[in-house]
DNA sequence: TGCTTTTTTAAATTCTCGATCTTATATTTA
DNA sequence: TAAATATAAGATCGAGAATTTAAAAAAGCA
């Protein structure tokens, strides 16, 4: 055996995802990687690989997060409309957020590689239906209690609550008025029959 | 009098935007700038400045557009729900759309740039703010002619819809199924009482 | 025809990036 | 203790970025 490693890689990954989120990836260097999780360039590389690994490896780790964290009460088979208001909720208090006032890493990030043969690219989409998914497992819980009205379109409902979900993290990240976020959700919610 | 110049920065503008809408300001390098516009490299600091200066000029060649375009009509006096469903229908059509189909451009840019200090920010938080006060005045017009129900939250519906937009901007730079959003779209207008 | 002014063209310059290499240090095994 | 191995820190590399410069060319005017 040989010296352990002295930084931890759960930790430095956590400090890179706050410098990509930030910033997104073209607007991050390494260097600043380097400067912000206090890990070497060479530890970095050998730990993550190139730039474009340990980006994808934060994207990967916030997916993880946000599906446990965020989305992961629409996942669940107890799933029910309290947990999409849950959702909306924290997005209205998200301007207040260390992290999440610079909107969804995953949003962020699906549009700053937009509509490209970029690899990470099957990482967001995979994503994205991944949440209108969530929504859509809420919504038919939902009905099936009779919690919303027997006539609601569910696919509709959960795409445009993702939609709602996406209009709200672009607004975040670019600061609007936090008055505009939640009349758009309060709207959103209202939409749905009881 | 002197040497007339021979590119029309008009069209080498145009051109410009292009490239800025489709790959953003960080993925667009001036090299392809010049490749594209056909513009030497001294020919475009000449008539713009440097990329910032010709990226800002890009955003606000675009603004006019899109309010001439796509929000003329609900800035209108004559404005009326009509012409909110003529914008929202045109978007469903956005991905067959040449340049549209990698979403708004200032709404792209208003994510890249995020909540930092950069000056384009002005420029985008403005845009945005006259977009949602578009809807605002279509919405208003609407109900004097009782197009639409009379206990409309105008403010409320104003600022979802400015949220529906920027979400399916979202979504059709990152391809995601048209459905969503003709879904998204739907469940929108539909939330109007008429 | 010369002179001035501006554009064009092409190359040089300077800067920053991602990535790698070097050297010194720390840790474990033999 | 000595050899082997992996890390840490930072200098360094080539590539590509934005920007600038200098010479050549064009257009009007005396």
């Amino acid at each position: 055996m040989a010296r352990v490693r002295e930084f931890n890689e759960n930790i430095a990954l956590d400090k890179a995802i706050e410098l990509f989120w930030e910033k997104g990836y073209a607007h991050t260097s390494m260097r600043e990687v380097v400067k912000h999780t206090g890990v070497a360039h060479a530890g970095l590389y050998t730990a993550f690989g190139g730039k474009d690994d340990l980006f994808k490896a934060a994207i990967e780790k916030y997916e993880q997060r946000i599906f446990t964290y965020l989305f992961g009460g629409l996942e669940a088979s107890r799933a029910s409309l309290k947990d999409i208001k849950k959702l909306f909720h924290f997005i209205t208090s998200a301007k207040d957020d260390k992290y999440f006032k610079h909107g969804c890493f995953i949003a962020n990030s699906a549009l700053e590689f937009g509509n490209t043969d970029h690899p990470i690219n099957e990482v967001l989409t995979r994503t994205f239906n991944r949440q209108v998914k969530a929504f859509d497992n809420a919504l038919t819980n939902a009905l099936e209690r009779k919690e919303i009205s027997a006539d609601t379109n569910i696919a509709e409902t959960a795409a445009s609550f993702a939609v709602l979900f996406y209009g709200c993290s672009s607004l975040t990240r670019m600061n609007a008025p936090n008055e505009a976020i939640q009349q758009a959700i309060a709207a959103g919610l209202n939409s749905i029959k009881v």
